[in-house]
DNA sequence: ATGAAAGCGCTAACAA
DNA sequence: TTGTTAGCGCTTTCAT
């Protein structure tokens, strides 16, 4: 392997004049061309990890997200890659687990691996980014908020919630039940919020009893659907808070045979492996790859040298078909 | 963030000292202790970018997929993180889209970027894998084989063939119908000669008709189901090649009112966000996430010096109930 | 067993 | 514009 010593011997020029030349700082076009012909003779290829020990920095970009495997998240880092790919960063994703303590571990391996910067759909509002932050390094937070002052790109929960459920009530129903996810999350809280204005808006009635709190795995849609079934009054149609309470719930109607539209089901996120029929759902479909995109291009344009304060971008909710297209 | 010299000069030693500690090196059990009370107070980790200019190499696999949406490899790289995490290294994700331009990108970028090594399933048996072999790092080929004499590990997609249709036979299907991926990739080959295997031993007859080549994907699936469905003598029951074929052909049965038992369907693969009742569809597993694992495992195997030929695995397609639970 | 010191390959002051 | 030089944080001789 070829170092800048090699080529600048070879091209009769200091070092330092090589480095000028890889990083397009102004050098005489004979010298430059010297260079440039002697690192073509040596196949030189910069070494990338000395250059990120000098310049602490790297053209990595961390992703942290909760779960690898929720197509939602798969969707963001899509959007995340495509983004950043195009600007020449490449993604290191990291997967949390919705544990704070490997987040916190991935958060500092993030700095000492010197990864130009950090999008992390963080587990709670209080994930500590500070480490990332004190460090220089831009972060921007996806999903929800945080509580340092990052970039932040959002989904209008409350919006997705409260379309979802008018949808529900035009299509003629009325006991509409709403399983979110833990209320102590605010994407959660957003999108029952949602819930709760569209049914006190449209049939004047605030339906405490008909919103049940779970978490946003696929067994919390279970557990809640078949407590829901079990009720003396049982809800003629359900909001779930995201996918996976989604696909529980859903599990659980086919089992019982009480598949839509005997019974009125909406979804908030995408089910891009579902093997229902596509029309018995509504699906509240989320800009999860736009947010990812989004999110990378404010990264990028943090680690280009913008200072502005901190910008927060709120997606809407509903998806237009050009969206989905894309 | 605290370096090894912060840390020397806390616990009273050299860095040298603090290194050796650091790479169990031999010390007196006074100084380590020095070092490792030193090292907690000041949460030191050591810098990888540093270590990797000195050592000459880095502590970063690659993991080349053709789709990060698609569950089962998603489960393939959950199982390559938690191996390469358990051995002290990062995995950073590489989305090919099954594109033999994006993978030949991918490729050389693990080279320029100092990846340790790689592991790719790659689009094609045809991927030329040389760029990372020339320079003397590590390949692991996953899912299927490749032209380059490295480490594989493949699952026993015949046998998953096999044993699916066996199992669909044994339900009292007959007529049993097999989409397939294309024929030119040898997993679909292999998953369509288990159930051409098993239809020839248990029923004597070897149904050419009954065999659809389709493509991976959803749509692919659904095209062939229709097909199948809109026959004269129509199939009692379909074995599906991968996960999303599945998907395709179960989302039209359930549009149509077929669903299980009315028509038998068995999956290769693992349907995590299906929402059919579970019992309904006989799924064949396939070990994604061991695979992962494995082919970590193999592949930090050759990052510790391991120069033994080619070692080829082959994982039953068939999963035991313990390694669900894993 | 331990420390001093020399780099790994690059970039960025600082001089010239 | 160009070269000299001093590190980035770590590992690894080479002495002691």
């Amino acid at each position: 392997m070829a170092t800048i010593y090699d080529v600048a011997k070879l091209a009769g020029v200091s070092p330092a004049t090589v480095s000028r030349v890889l990083n397009g700082i102004a050098v005489s076009e004979a010298k430059a061309a010297a260079v440039r012909s002697a690192a073509e003779e040596l196949e030189f290829v910069p070494n990338r990890t000395a250059r990120g020990l000098r310049t602490q920095t790297s053209e990595v970009i961390g992703l942290i997200i909760p779960d690898v495997e929720n197509p939602y998240f798969t969707q963001v880092a899509r959007g995340v890659e495509d983004a950043a790919q195009k600007a020449g960063y490449s993604v290191v994703l990291c997967n949390s687990d919705a544990d704070p303590e490997k987040e916190r571990v991935y958060l500092r391996i993030a700095v000492l691996q010197n990864m130009a910067g950090v999008i992390i759909a963080a587990a709670s509002e209080d994930t500590d980014i500070g480490v990332v932050t004190a460090a220089g390094r831009p972060v921007v937070a996806i999903d929800r908020h945080n509580a340092f002052p990052v970039d932040t790109v959002v989904i209008d929960n409350r919006d997705a919630g409260y379309s979802a459920t008018i949808g529900l009530i035009e299509q003629g129903f009325r006991r509409i039940a709403c399983v979110s996810g833990p209320l102590h999350i605010d994407t959660a809280r957003e999108r029952a919020q949602g819930w709760r204005d569209a049914m006190q808006e449209r049939l004047g009635a605030t339906p405490g009893d008909l919103l049940v709190e779970s978490n946003f795995q696929v067994g919390g849609g279970r557990a809640a659907m078949l407590q829901l079934l079990d009720r003396p009054e049982r809800p003629d149609a359900v909001l779930l808070g995201n996918n996976l309470l989604g696909v529980g719930a859903i599990q659980v109607l086919s089992e019982k045979g009480l598949t839509p539209p005997a019974i009125g089901v909406a979804v908030l996120g995408s089910l891009p492996f579902t093997t229902i029929a596509p029309s018995a759902v509504s699906v509240m479909h989320l800009p999860g790859r736009k947010m990812g995109g989004v999110a990378a291009d404010l990264l990028i344009d943090r680690l280009r040298g913008n200072q502005e304060p901190p910008r927060a971008v709120v997606l809407p909710g509903r998806l237009t078909p050009a969206d989905l297209a894309g």
